[in-house]
DNA sequence: ACATTTAATGAATCATTATTCATTAAATGT
DNA sequence: ACATTTAATGAATAATGATTCATTAAATGT
């Protein structure tokens, strides 16, 4: 058996623990157990409880960084590109709605609380926003007085409550389309009618 | 001393330890201590650990939402109450850190682990924006094709991503009003220039 | 001044769990 | 086939900290 596969195991069974239970509540012997190891074998893969919880992140988020760089490529209208920003987010409750949870999680927690630790692939992927942004604002299709540092806070924090919303609700109400559609919609065009 | 002096004293002693420590590493007697009260006293006030945030909770933000009702009874444009709002909510910043803190870190956890428990006075919280979305649609000032249930979601979780950028970094980078009015002027212009 | 009720204290309990490490198993080399 | 190295195991450790409750102090009533 590879290395790589016993590490794999225990991230993806933390991830579901860590889910369940939240990073606190959630039991090293839990995971070993959903992982079919050893409690001490994980020791052999990871420093300790939080270095479980660091490395799942930045392991994880750079998949979703690739993966939406791809979805990027073949794209270079900025408001389309901000769409499917948005849907490839939301598709994440779908598709891996455990790891969703505990990137929320995460992304609440051991920022703050593990002090030596700046999640910086995180920045990198709120940094695709902005640079969407610029690039639009360039182009002259976007309006040059918002400021894309806060625009990509802004656009990542309502698809990021719009995901909380879902997985705490067992099911959504809207559709994934729909809700990222209005979402684009909304920060591309406003909630004020053309008229006023 | 009335009963309430020590209540209340528990209180803001939870929140300042909770906002240092986050809650899984707060220790009783760490609030004790902070409260100037015997470890024993807490729970002559409080049933467990997890009843201190939850009331603390459900106490302060209804506090906040009583003052921004309170704002916004003197306005009626909606593009106006909106801003109000978003101003309001940034400048708990400056008021309320520790508290602000303490919210969005229960936001997250409470709601998914402690399972009995839903936070209605944080949702009558939101609710403050789909009802002011709702009437602009009415007036006919917004668009009526967004979804009030969207739009609040997605208005609130910007600001509060934005209030979690500022509460791990030292000092905000741009003001607060700016930083409200950006905001605000996305959610109602949109992004895109007038001219396409 | 005394009795009774209410509030506060904080040391002791008791369960809980992250981590370690002596032991065993598997893999690799010769 | 045996020796050596590497990986895995899981019981034992050692600390931690939420909660309880017997005791003491304060408040209130008569």
């Amino acid at each position: 058996m590879r290395v790589s596969d016993k590490h794999q195991k225990i991230t993806q069974a933390a991830v579901k623990v860590f889910a369940r239970k939240g990073f606190f509540n959630a039991r090293i012997s839990d995971i070993a157990k959903e992982a079919k190891v050893a409690d001490g074998t994980i020791y052999l893969y990871f420093n300790n409880k939080y270095d479980i919880l660091i490395s799942l992140f930045e392991d994880e988020i750079g998949k979703i960084i690739v993966k939406v760089k791809l979805l990027l490529e073949k794209e270079t209208n900025p408001q389309k590109m901000l769409e499917i920003y948005a849907l490839h987010h939301l598709s994440l409750l779908q598709d891996q709605k455990e790891l969703l949870e505990v990137l929320q999680m995460e992304l609440r927690q051991s920022n703050k609380f593990i002090k030596e630790y700046r999640n910086t692939k995180f920045i990198e992927y709120l940094d695709i926003i902005s640079d969407i942004v610029r690039k639009g604002q360039e182009s002259g299709h976007f309006r040059s007085e918002i400021m894309p540092g806060i625009v990509k806070r802004a656009f990542f924090g309502a698809l990021d409550e719009m995901s909380r919303l879902w997985s705490l609700s067992a099911k959504p109400q809207y559709s994934l389309e729909e809700t990222a559609r209005q979402i684009s919609d909304m920060f591309l065009h406003g909630l004020v009618a053309k008229d006023n």
